[in-house]
DNA sequence: GCCGTTTTCGGCCCGACTGTTTTCAGTCG
């Protein structure tokens, strides 16, 4: 685990003991923000620290939601590997008890109630009394047997409450039920929301949000579609169901809201959470009201109930523009700083042109490289790299060299022989254990294009790994840093190297990081293209096609590259031929 | 504990829902 991983453990075990403690809520709110903070860092605060403890004080401050007490904290763990604080609150709470806190319908009075009358502080415990002695929890004050039966039944769920469904499961089941919806007679608009809409990696629940004339008709449609296998609720505007398909399981929200006010519908569906919270402080500051149902003049509660024309509510829009803000496109919505300034013009689908890294039958794809180069140019790719693997991954096919060099030739053939796409021979070439490249610089001075890639011993310590990305990215036949961590999304973590001395060391060689869109990988993850941009990396999105389809996984990557700000002029597949010919040639 | 284009002190987002209640606390998103 990385050492802002680990702080932000820290700090949110920190803000749970405060809870149950029953201090100041807000500053165990304040501890949730400082674990966020670090979550989203795209340096590493190890090496920071290390470099120059007094900038790094002094930089951390900076940051919105770290003031002097917790970057203090932060220094104090880094220098000596444990905080006092945390070591003090640990002691006066029972470790079992930040598990029975996770229980769906628990929260931190409930909790602390259970534990200071009954000395419940375990689930086990929780369970076990339950079970013995259920009148004991229900006389407890604000309790009863409904509250019993409704714990009973998160104790169930909460071993599957944390599952998320990853964003490549998620998206094509949320199409196709939104076109389902969307096809029923009196409705005129439907959208998803959450967590999808803004491209996270993995997705909780699903929402849904229409609008139009008879909605009951869409509620119908939602609580009986094939899927849905147990239903929730089936209210007037809202309906909850449970569905099952094609390997997913997963909850789903339908909300019906008037076209008047969908675009605050919308945002306020869409989230975050964190950064409704922001809009609707700035909306407070600018004597506003901001919820679902509009943005509305004035500061009194629930205006909507007064008949009271909102101000914007129709479009998200207008009401970014009646708050005085840009334009927030979704997958920016995470309050890191968006609200400051937006990119101009985020990366787009369309954008992308090339396909740096792709497989034939010659390794591990499916694909001749006729059929692979159809693919591309049936995207209207300008240029096609064919990239298998090298000799180490054995169970992939990785060619010799002597195969390796026919299969560049047969390349070569087909670039002469297909019209309208240029075919570049390349290799995915291992980065071995210790940062060596699996071919000799000669074979790989023959080459086009060179991903280098890890693809073993991903579980080495941070710093061999570091220095053996680094060894590679210094190479000077190398164009992109292929998936740089390895990561398999719910599989392997990867590797964790310095990810602020990769950056630098990326934009200093003129290397490009990869975001791989398969979404079992999205490799580069979001905040560290993010950090590669700060740093002025290239970023090369590539979808590692092994086959047809994988060609479509397109969208997983450049949704993921929006949410780290990706304009195309910093993506080299999104160059023109001849920008994108002219910087693989520089190498050469 | 953090923060400031009204503030360095006094606030800190908003509404739905549930279950416990004679007016609202707790939880959730």
């Amino acid at each position: 685990m990385s050492t802002n991983q680990e702080l932000s453990r820290v700090f949110d075990q920190m803000a749970a003991a405060l809870e149950l403690l029953g201090a100041n809520p807000f500053r165990a709110n304040s501890n949730e923000r400082v674990a966020r903070v670090l979550r989203d860092m795209t340096e590493d605060v190890r090496a920071f620290v290390a470099a120059d403890p007094e900038t790094a004080r002094r930089r951390l401050e900076e940051l919105t939601g770290i003031g002097k007490g917790s970057a203090a904290k932060i220094l104090e763990y880094v220098e000596t590997g444990k905080l006092a604080e945390h070591e003090e609150l640990m002691a006066k709470v029972p470790r079992g008890l930040f598990a029975v806190l996770e229980v769906p319908g628990l929260g931190p009075k409930a909790v602390k109630l259970m534990w200071d009358e009954l000395g419940i502080t375990s689930l086990d415990e929780l369970t076990a009394r339950l079970a013995t002695d259920p009148q004991a929890v229900a006389a407890l004050p604000r309790m009863g047997m409904k509250k019993v039966e409704s714990i009973r039944k998160g104790l169930a769920f909460s071993a599957h409450a944390h599952e998320r469904t990853p964003l490549g499961r998620a998206l094509p089941l949320a199409l196709r039920l939104r076109d389902e919806l969307g096809a029923v007679p009196g409705v005129k608009r439907v959208d998803y929301a959450g967590s999808l809409r803004r491209g996270r990696e993995s997705i909780g629940d699903l929402d849904f949000l229409a609008a139009g004339g008879d909605l009951g008709a869409a509620a119908e449609r939602f609580t009986t579609l094939p899927e849905v296998t147990e239903v929730l609720a089936h209210g007037d505007t809202k309906c909850s169901v449970r569905l099952a398909a094609e390997g997913v399981a997963i909850q789903a929200d339908l909300r019906l809201v008037p076209a008047a006010a969908y675009g605050a519908a919308l945002l306020y569906f869409t989230g975050s959470r964190e950064h409704n919270v922001r809009l609707r402080e700035i909306a407070v500051r600018r004597g506003m009201r901001l919820n679902e149902y509009g943005l509305f003049q004035g500061t009194d509660e629930r205006p909507q109930d007064s008949g009271t024309t909102p101000v914007a509510a129709a479009t998200e829009e207008e009401i970014y523009a009646a708050l005085g803000l840009p334009y927030v496109p979704p997958e920016l919505r995470e309050d890191r700083g968006e609200l400051a300034g937006v990119p101009a013009r985020l990366i787009e689908a369309g954008d992308v042109q090339a396909e740096l890294h792709a497989h034939t039958t010659a390794s591990d794809g499916k694909l001749s490289i006729a059929e692979l180069a159809a693919a591309a140019r049936a995207r209207g790719y300008h240029t096609l790299a064919v990239t298998d693997h090298s000799p180490s991954q054995v169970i992939a096919g990785g060619l010799t060299v002597e195969r390796l060099l026919e299969h560049a030739e047969k390349v070569r053939a087909a670039d002469a022989e297909v019209d309208g796409i240029t075919i570049l021979a390349g290799a995915e070439v291992d980065v071995l254990p210790d940062g060596r490249l699996d071919y000799e610089d000669e074979v790989l001075a023959r080459l086009d294009v060179v991903v280098a890639s890890p693809h073993a011993a991903l579980g080495q310590d941070p710093k061999t790994a570091t220095a053996r990305l680094l060894k590679a990215i210094r190479h000077p036949l190398v164009h992109v840093l292929g998936h740089p961590t390895g990561r398999m999304i719910g599989r392997r973590g990867g590797l964790s190297p310095d990810m602020g001395a990769l950056f630098a060391a990326a934009a200093r060689h003129d290397v490009a990081l990869e975001l791989n869109a398969n979404w079992h990988r999205l490799d580069l993850r979001d905040v560290h293209v993010r950090g590669a941009l700060e740093a002025g990396c290239k970023i090369a999105l590539d979808t590692d096609a092994h086959r047809e389809a994988d060609f479509d996984m397109l969208v997983y990557g450049v949704l993921t590259a929006r949410r780290a700000g990706l304009e195309p002029a910093a993506c080299v597949t999104a160059w023109s031929a001849e920008k994108l010919h002219g910087w693989l040639r520089s190498k050469r």
